[in-house]
DNA sequence: CATATGTCCTGAGAGC
DNA sequence: TGCTCTCAGGACATAT
């Protein structure tokens, strides 16, 4: 996702493809025949990332994007298996081929004209990257929002890259309580949820990210994260916590499981 | 407008 | 053993 499919720029797009899968093909906007139509015999420009999606910037000003969600792959080479081996990008460059796997099913493709791109995926609609993150920007964004801090940091219109695991980390490492409302929030508490955040995210990445039971989580080369072995309340709900020994528990918000400490988080 | 909930999918693991 | 049930995750459509 990062370093390997990068290597695509300037290269050649010769064909594109969804292949077959077990169940109901990955969705593809605009349908594959069109959008065939509009990348093939054209260029890479460059590969970049907005949040969590790849985006491939096409010559034409078109922009192929890849959104791959938790169980989803983006890389060169060989992907993990042909069962859930979804688009395939054949390339002539240094790179023969980029492809998009996905054991859920749950990611997207889509190919965005310039204008689309702009109003859907542009800085008013994705907030700023996690890696970049200031307490300013945190706080014009959610410093009225009535919703808890852990929910809204899930939101990428505030801050673009922060998934269910990493916000309980960020939570972690901020000390905050993350049932906390955004409007009662200090800029102090801000200021230290934006750096925990540029942390977390970093040490993440610096480790390969988090690869959990179902093990479809890999790095560009295929290869298993290991930050999950670095998690200080992720998937730990009643071990002692590792900066002031309290039993680590574990609640329900919007949906979804929030691991935290609740003698260490109470910051607000 | 802001916020809350349901939905898509597959495989792992629990429980019987 | 082998079945059924629940859960996990991200973003968006729909509901409040």
């Amino acid at each position: 996702m990062r370093r390997g499919v990068a290597a695509a720029a300037g290269s050649l797009v010769t064909g594109f493809g969804r292949l077959p899968c077990p169940r109901k093909p990955i969705l593809l906007t605009p349908r594959v025949d069109r959008l065939r139509a509009r990348v093939v015999g054209r260029r890479v420009a460059e590969v970049g990332r907005i949040g969590k999606r790849v985006a491939l910037r096409i010559d034409s000003g078109d922009r192929l994007v890849i959104e791959p969600r938790m169980t989803g792959l983006v890389g060169s080479g060989e992907p993990p298996s042909a069962t859930y081996l979804r688009v395939e990008l054949a390339l002539d460059g240094p790179l023969a081929r980029v492809w998009f796997w996905d054991l859920r099913g749950l990611g997207k493709v889509r190919l965005y004209t310039a204008e689309e791109f702009d109003d859907e995926l542009g800085p008013s609609r994705i907030g700023p990257d996690g890696l970049a993150v200031t307490g300013a920007d945190l706080r014009s964004r959610l410093g009225t929002s009535r919703r808890a801090v852990k929910v809204a940091l899930l939101d990428q219109r505030a801050v673009a890259g922060i998934g269910n695991i990493y916000a309980a980390e960020i939570l972690h490492a901020a000390g905050l309580d993350p049932g906390a409302r955004c409007a009662r929030l200090t800029a102090r508490a801000w200021g230290r949820l934006a750096e925990a955040t540029r942390l977390v995210l970093d040490e993440a990445i610096r480790h390969e990210g988090s690869s959990l039971g179902d093990g479809a989580y890999r790095n560009r080369l295929n290869e298993l994260g290991s930050y999950q072995l670095r998690h200080r309340v992720y998937g730990r709900e009643g071990l002692p916590c590792g900066r002031c020994g309290v039993a680590i528990a574990r609640i329900v918000q919007a949906q979804r499981s929030t691991y935290f400490c609740p003698g260490c988080q109470r910051g607000r």
